[in-house]
DNA sequence: TTTAATTAAGATAAATTTGTCCTAATTAAA
DNA sequence: TTTAATTAGGACAAATTTATCTTAATTAAA
């Protein structure tokens, strides 16, 4: 579904509101123990992120990462998915075509439709904050 | 969502079961610039679909690759979808946890839950034959 | 101003997916 | 039985994704 960046990526912006609403920045070594990720690989994310304007990224020593505490409830997943995967998850044809609309369908165009639209649905309409708060209150888990 | 591979493979059987239907038999070269994918690769996914018996293959001279037209209609888009990419798309964790359901949920599980059955349900209940009679009619396309 | 801590960035490597090529095995027809 | 057409399979190559390592740039504090 997702690539693996975009998995670690996610799971890593959810760390990083947890943390930042208790006014905390975090690393990116702290990130990668905390969501079980390899730790360069998830910086070259977090890069991507901080470039998408998705988190904020204070250089030097007493650095880290860290979202405003008050923009977490309009941060939404898809803003997340599309730095990192674009939007061909749930814009794109489901068979790869260059070319697929109504009235040009690929075989499963209409059998798609209300999947791809779930999704889309889902992931413009779900908060950074309420996914946080899920991990805070133990209510969902980033690992194991 | 789908792996080039499995996008190929759909493609090809859809293409395999309209030929079948007419009681033709079809090769790779012909599967290939049907449904504008790299030939000598999507001879390597005939041959994963055939040990998966979700299509047949002829050897030798005026042989080739064909599905049985009084099982179209058994076959379904998960059986192609499961041999090629397996059941991880619509069986497995949105963010890639090994161990992920109600007990121990993921962040995105609940939110997930509704497209990933929606989609497997898609799956499970498209048919070949369905898929096939819109090529015929050209209700549907291929490429392009 | 120097130092230590930290993110940014580039080069490289490993793994996986995608794609190609050549030869072997099979089989219907001549 | 030989031939030609065809799928099967293995080796290889290219592209992409995933992952690592090293150095540069930045910055708060001493």
């Amino acid at each position: 579904m997702f690539s693996k960046a975009c998995e670690y990526g996610i799971k890593a912006v959810i760390f990083i509101a947890t943390k930042s609403y208790e006014g905390v920045r975090v690393s990116p070594k702290e990130i990668a123990k905390e969501i079980d990720s390899p730790q360069a690989f998830t910086a070259k994310i977090l890069q991507d992120l901080v470039k998408h304007d998705v988190i904020n990224s204070v250089k030097g020593a007493y650095g880290g990462f860290e979202i405003d505490k008050n923009n977490m409830a309009n941060i939404k997943l898809a803003q997340i998915v599309n730095a990192i995967d674009g939007d061909r998850i749930y814009n794109g044809c489901g068979l790869g075509l260059e070319k697929c609309d109504e009235n040009h369908p690929c075989p499963v165009h209409d059998k798609f439709k209300g999947v791809r639209d779930e999704l889309k649905f889902m992931l413009e309409n779900t908060s950074l904050e309420e996914l946080a708060m899920n991990i805070k209150s133990g209510a969902s888990f980033l690992k194991i």
